[in-house]
DNA sequence: GGCTAGGTAAACACTA
DNA sequence: TTAGTGTTTACCTAGC
């Protein structure tokens, strides 16, 4: 017959096997070759023997981190005297043995999910501290070196001019002094007021480390001063998006004096670099150098100008050739980098939790939020056996599974007692309107990673993969690969999960299985998933009404947000249904590759490129074996659009956009 | 209570 | 013979 399993390039189990390693991060503290403790690593490295500045500031931050490593001692064991917990045996498993860790092995991030606020805070004043008098006590030895200068200028009979300068440079290098000091004052109290935000692991990281003995003092000044800026515009807009951040804070530094001088003579923020040299690249052509626009040089701290890229080129060897200084402006643009990219993940996770708070009404009792918008908490942690509402059976889903999707959805969903969690799948999925594109899109990391069930039917999900090929066409084990490659939980009970993968798919009659050389593969026939549900909901206004209702206004309006961002689906790229009678529905024939074939009258065949079309398997259904216009020409269909659009926005993105 | 949709399990047939 | 694939049926639950 048609049915040909030379498609099976490998097994489910194979890979299953070899995706062992997404399901090992999850939760876990990195113990080795973390991003904080490489970088740390690297940057002893690189400053060894050479920066003793640097070096002070390192040890500086070790004293902070072993300050956090004696704050869990005592934590774990109740003693004050940190003396004596050092060498006793931790009595409280987790955060002892990330206290007992050498401080390099100790991330920012793991110090704020060990430590307390307060504790966090204390540590991070005590840093500041430190790094204050360390900071002052530099700036004094400056004092007194410019003071015998200024004593041998004296003796050596200077013009009275030549003293006045240096004694209004020494003036203007105190006021400097007191400036940075009062910048550091309001740093602290930035960190103070912050709490846990201030705490910021990048932000200590940026504080603290590296910041290299070849960079001048008035540079160091001028990075300080930076910090501070983006400190208080951070701590201006608190909350505020990212973009606005960056941009405000590129802003003020920007047109904000500096305050001494230096080398650096823009007063242009090196921590706005980055972003403006990403944002400068984009407005180039390709072959520009990303160091380069707009006639200028835009190496952080230089905005020398250069007439033509050759003179560019020559600047940039000359003036930015390798040596401390260029390499201490460097680490401090990593550090900028990184910074930024802990903001931009804490503001990510913001972004999911607003969203998550979207999709959802405020009182609603059942909300759905675990498998939404986890990623940043993507800790099984949060779902452990004692969140599991007592009382209720245990689900059994999975007997091997440590945290089966059921125990992490009704942990969230509520005291409903749920033994089975197909139906709440269902459930959830009609209720919050959650696309699952623009889902797994927001949260695949977290799918990915967590074993935590998708809220979305099989049938969504098999279309999902269908759909998320060029071709739109799958085989079966490609199939499964996309369930176990995106989903955690799918990598587990693969006998269970691939018989209703092929139970829906022989089930449904928008899965329709085409025969070609490659062998059976399985597309989607749009117009068929489009009618399963809106007979459902046409001509219904209590359906209707309990679905707004349902949704709420926020969660109408992420639908539509939602929408929005399903707009980027790779289906909307296809032609559009030009007979859909105004419906919208996106009929399927017409979505991909469609290339008009022959046998057009064969509704199982359009989707299918070229080279796969070659034999339809079409699903017995006479009333569905008619052509185009008759299935298009449901009962309903043109009242029924909003309604599937509240219904199935993955669908019903599909339809806006056609 | 009936209908529908979805999930799960199982049996069966077919093929490589 | 075995494993994978595909189909079908039955049962259950939840929502309407």
């Amino acid at each position: 017959m048609w049915c040909k399993n030379d498609m099976m390039v490998e097994s489910a189990s194979e890979s299953i096997r070899s995706t062992p390693t997404s399901q090992n991060g999850v939760g876990t503290i990195p113990n080795q070759s973390d991003g904080g403790g490489a970088r740390e690593g690297s940057a002893s490295g690189e400053t060894n023997g050479e920066l003793s500045t640097a070096e002070l500031l390192h040890f500086q931050q070790q004293q902070a981190l072993q300050m956090a490593r004696q704050l869990l001692l005592q934590q774990a064991t109740g003693l004050s005297t940190p003396s004596s917990t050092e060498n006793k045996q931790p009595s409280v498993q987790v955060p002892v043995s990330v206290a007992m860790m050498s401080p390099q092995m100790i991330t920012q991030q793991q110090m704020q999910q060990i430590l307390s606020p307060a504790q966090l805070q204390a540590v991070m004043q005590q840093q500041q501290a430190l790094m204050l008098q360390q900071l002052q006590e530099y700036y004094k030895k400056q004092q007194e070196q410019l003071h015998l200068q200024l004593l041998s200028q004296q003796q050596a009979g200077k013009q009275q001019t030549k003293e006045a300068a240096l004694g209004n440079k020494h003036l203007a290098f105190q006021q400097q002094l007191l400036q940075m000091q009062q910048i550091q004052q309001q740093h602290l109290l930035n960190l103070q007021r912050q709490s846990l935000v201030g705490l910021q692991p990048g932000q200590g990281q940026v504080t603290l480390p590296g910041l290299p003995q070849a960079v001048s003092p008035s540079d160091l000044q001028q990075l300080l001063k930076e910090m501070s800026n983006n400190q208080e515009d951070s701590n201006k807009q608190d909350n505020s998006e990212l973009s606005s951040t960056i941009s405000t804070s590129f802003s003020s530094s920007k047109v904000s004096p500096p305050i001494v001088h230096t080398s650096l003579p823009n007063g242009q923020s090196a921590l706005q670099n980055p972003r403006r040299d990403s944002s400068s690249h984009y407005e180039l052509p390709p072959s520009s150098h990303p160091l380069y626009g707009h006639g200028e040089c835009r190496w952080p701290g230089c905005e020398a100008l250069c007439e033509d890229m050759g003179q560019f080129i020559k600047h940039l060897n000359t003036e930015h050739a390798l040596d401390d200084r260029s390499t201490a402006q460097c680490r401090v643009q990593m550090q900028v980098v990184q910074q930024l990219e802990i903001q931009l993940a804490k503001e990510s996770e913001r972004l999911q939790a607003m969203m998550t708070h979207l999709h959802m009404r405020p009182t609603e009792p059942k909300p759905f939020n675990q498998p939404l918008n986890l990623v940043s908490s993507a800790t099984h942690t949060k779902m452990s056996p004692d969140n599991y509402p007592d009382g209720l059976p245990q689900p059994p889903t999975s007997a091997t599974a440590p945290i089966t999707p059921m125990r992490a959805g009704t942990s969230v969903i509520s005291s409903s007692s749920l033994p089975s969690m197909g139906p709440v799948r269902r459930r959830i999925v009609d209720k919050f309107n959650t696309p699952i594109s623009s889902e797994l899109a927001q949260n695949h990391e977290f799918y990915k990673n967590a074993e935590v069930r998708p809220p979305f039917t099989y049938a969504s999900l098999i279309r999902q993969a269908i759909l998320d090929t060029p071709d739109r066409q799958l085989t079966l084990n490609e199939i499964y690969n996309w369930f176990t490659r995106m989903f955690a939980y799918f990598r587990r009970n693969t006998a269970t999960w691939k018989n209703a993968v092929r139970h829906n798919l022989s089930l449904h009659k928008c899965f329709v299985r085409v025969e070609n050389v490659k062998g059976a593969v399985w597309t989607v026939d749009e117009l068929e998933y489009q009618k399963r549900r809106p007979p459902k909901m046409t001509g219904s206004p209590t359906l209707v009404k309990n679905m707004i209702s349902g949704l709420g206004y926020g969660a109408l309006n992420a639908s539509y947000q939602a929408a929005l961002a399903e707009s980027s689906f790779p289906l909307l790229n296809s032609p559009p249904l030009h007979n859909s009678s105004g419906s919208g529905i996106h009929g399927g024939h017409d979505d991909v590759t469609s290339t008009g074939e022959p046998g057009n009258s064969n509704e199982s065949s359009p989707r299918l490129s070229p080279q796969y079309s070659q034999s339809v398997h079409v699903k017995e259904e006479p009333a569905e074996e008619d052509v185009r216009p008759a299935s298009l020409s449901v009962p309903n269909q043109n009242t029924a659009l909003p309604e599937d659009h509240d219904l199935e926005p993955e669908t019903a993105m599909e339809d806006l956009s056609s």
